[in-house]
DNA sequence: TCACCTTTGAAGACA
DNA sequence: TGTCTTCAAAGGTGA
């Protein structure tokens, strides 16, 4: 078993030069490898910020040193595994902790149908809810959330907007309203801590409207990509993808349960997938009609916002966001409807097929979150590259750092699955046969693909390159030394 | 305008 | 069962 937790302490990248393979006998011989590297990698790190790509081309013989011991298979069997276990006992035990804190998993039976047909929450699942939470602080003396607590009480899912709030040192009143949450859990969202939940956060916001940013967002959204900015705060890291108060834009994990109308809860709250109620309204639709390829209303596309659903694009049809035109004068404006009016009949006959988009896993949600981290890091614009940066901070991370993005795969999965019962990936697959292109299929030959790269272009990795050496690692860590025989043929050498 | 690049993981297809 | 392929995100790049 490979040792996974280089108890470094360092920033992504640093624990990964301690994985070792202390199985294989190679530790001893790595020690004095690994001082050296050490020392290289420190600089590296000194210089991170600095370097662009100027220096991509540049591969020190060192660096060849500073290759990254490969996560081992094995380790993502025994993660899954505990996973697995994990949900068991989340399964049978409802007052289990999270796996990680801040996420408070909602496990609910009944999650198919929470909801009685005459729109109140199930028995089952408010009970679960009240049994779920029976710490809810209720102490936090605002009055709206102590009668959104005791609205939380009420049958109606119009009032059980979820179970728990995200509280922040020195937030706004203003978020907590805009949450309009009824009660909370004990999570403290600290604003040099990336909240498990980015992933998801950032999951949706392609389809915020930045037309209208909140008012403690106001001015300090990204004019280009319309997402709000973090405040620059210098105890706050720059690279969080949101800030505190922006964090009051966090999809609740039970967004589903939003209710649809009445109250104007969850502004600018979203999920990335439709609430239970809408989607229990297209599953009737498309469960009668055995939800073939149309499995979705094409106005179930839409948030209770009104905000397209992330995970139902249409094909072909990139979603326009309207923050282009902030800025523009009337005239240009009008033009721009019109052209869009003119488009709309094209891309009507298109949005007649949505498609829903598969569950993003857990390295994409890790890229959603760290991106933005590693493009202001390395001043990287392209994606290729910054992917790559990211692939190799993926496993850098250390066992529990991954497993928070696994456990988030897994709820994403398990919440889609719940949403969309008769998707397949499959569906997708056809999707885009017959929309458009047979996407390239690449053929990496053997010592082509990355695992044999002779070096890793980018220096702004704050982590070695992957060389030719790395490369029998890498097969070693994915099927070990008792399983030789499945390593390729460069390993095998 | 759109496929490609690049990453990992999940899932379907196929032999 | 094992291997291969596709798709999910992202945005610059080049055809």
């Amino acid at each position: 078993m490979p040792q996974l937790n280089g108890g470094g302490g360092d920033d992504l990248g640093a624990n990964d030069e301690m994985i070792s393979f202390k199985d294989e006998g190679e530790q001893e011989e790595k020690i004095s490898e690994n001082l050296s590297a050490e020392r290289d990698l420190a600089d590296v790190k000194s210089s991170l910020v600095n370097e662009s790509e100027t220096n991509q081309n540049s591969s020190s013989d060192s660096e060849a040193e500073r290759r990254p011991p490969p996560r081992s298979e094995t380790f993502r069997d025994k993660t899954r595994e505990s996973l697995e276990e994990a949900a068991k006992r989340q399964d049978g035990g409802l007052f289990k902790s999270p796996p990680y804190p801040g996420y408070p998993f909602i496990m609910i039976p009944d999650l198919t149908s929470p909801y009685l047909p005459n729109g109140s929450l199930s028995p089952t699942a408010r009970t679960y809810l009240q049994m779920k939470w029976p710490l809810l602080d209720v102490n936090h003396g605002s009055l709206q959330s102590r009668q959104a607590l005791k609205d939380a009480r009420s049958p109606s899912p119009a009032h059980i907007v979820g179970p728990f709030c995200l509280e922040f040192p020195g937030q706004s009143d203003l978020s907590l309203h805009q949450f309009q949450l009824s009660n909370k859990v004990p999570v403290v969202q600290h604003p040099h801590h990336v909240h498990p939940l980015t992933p998801l956060i950032t999951y949706s916001n392609e389809h915020f409207t930045p037309g209208n940013p909140p008012p403690h967002l106001q001015g300090d959204v990204d004019p280009k990509t319309g997402i709000p900015r973090p405040p620059q705060h210098p105890d706050i890291s720059p690279y969080y993808p949101l800030s505190p108060g922006a964090v009051g834009q966090i999809p609740h994990p039970l967004g589903w349960l939003v209710p649809q109308q009445g109250q104007p809860v969850y502004q600018g709250f979203r999920h990335p997938y439709p609430t239970a109620l809408t989607v229990n309204a297209s599953m009737q639709s498309f469960l009668s009609s055995r939800f073939p390829h149309h499995m979705v209303p094409p106005h179930h596309s839409l948030h209770q916002t009104g905000i397209p659903h992330p995970a139902i694009v249409t094909p072909n049809v990139k979603q326009e966001s309207s923050h282009s035109d902030i800025g523009l004068n009337s005239s240009t404006i009008l033009y721009t409807l019109h052209r869009k009016h003119q488009d709309s009949k094209k891309e009507d006959e298109k949005k007649k097929q949505p498609h829903i988009k598969k569950p993003l896993n857990a390295f994409m949600l890790y890229m959603k979150e760290m991106r933005a981290k590693v493009v202001a890091e390395c001043t990287l614009k392209e994606s290729a590259a910054i992917n790559q940066i990211l692939g190799r901070r993926w496993h850098a991370l250390t066992r529990e750092e991954q497993a928070k993005y696994y456990e988030l795969a897994r709820k994403e999965r398990q919440l889609h699955m719940q949403l969309y019962p008769g998707w397949s990936a499959r569906d997708n697959y056809a999707a885009n046969q017959q929309g458009k292109k047979k996407k390239r299929k690449r053929d990496k030959q053997p010592g082509e693909g990355n695992e044999h790269r002779e070096y890793f272009p980018n220096p702004c990795l704050s982590l070695p390159p992957i060389t030719d050496l790395s490369a029998p690692k890498k097969c070693r860590a994915r099927f070990g030394l008792d399983q030789q025989n499945n390593w390729c043929g460069p390993c095998s050498l």
